[in-house]
DNA sequence: AATACAATATCGTAATGCAATATAGTATGT
DNA sequence: ACATACTATATTGCATTACGATATTGTATT
């Protein structure tokens, strides 16, 4: 399909999936980056990141700063303003799909 | 969902229903506009041009001009390889969202 | 104190997205 | 035949987003 109509087409469900992933539970950028990869989906850290700062800043996550081993990490989870728009647009997301699939 | 938001997820869902809506039968820009809004999707005319120009470009769609009524569309159709893409493109849509409401 | 390491942050540039404005082209009325 | 109106497409200037590459952060280890 060629990379980028790949994130073209698509980078608009992985902002959903964050919000996905972040409902069930914390996450953060380095994880986040190499699940996507196992999907099959590459996102540079200078796009992840700047989305995680966009998505805290409209109130739909909430971080908090962990040191692991020594490293440290920005874990976000969602508000509950971000569990409802991840509601709202899981819905709009199915609608969009079961009519590519329709006739 | 705040209107920014929406567009901010959905753009690219808006981009295979192009391709969806251009397999079925050619689509112009004002039609193809009517047909969003009234699934709710409101998209600038200053978006969706270079969008159909970009894929043309790209190989996905073909226009012809034609008169209808005095007035000039531009009729966009797939080609082979916009059908390809759209097929690929349909299949990663439906894991994405399915994995959206597993458990 | 120096080094290594995982992770986040930012920088400069390119590409997209947008609302508003301009352009196109023919049918219709006079 | 000319002016007007109408629908549609194209473009323009600006703002925002996306990206790869580079810099920074903070602690554990030596």
């Amino acid at each position: 399909m060629g990379e980028q109509t790949l994130r073209d087409f698509f980078l608009g469900f992985i902002k959903i999936h964050i919000l996905y992933h972040a409902a069930k539970e914390p996450i953060y950028g380095q994880e986040f980056s190499e699940e996507l990869k196992r999907h099959g989906y590459e996102i540079s850290f200078g796009t992840l990141y700047p989305i995680f700062h966009k998505m805290e800043e409209k109130g739909l996550l909430v971080s908090e700063t962990k040191n692991v081993n020594g490293k440290i990490r920005k874990y976000y989870t969602n508000t509950s303003r971000g569990n409802e728009v991840l509601d709202e647009a899981k819905i709009k997301a199915k609608e969009l799909v079961d009519e590519l699939f329709e006739d």
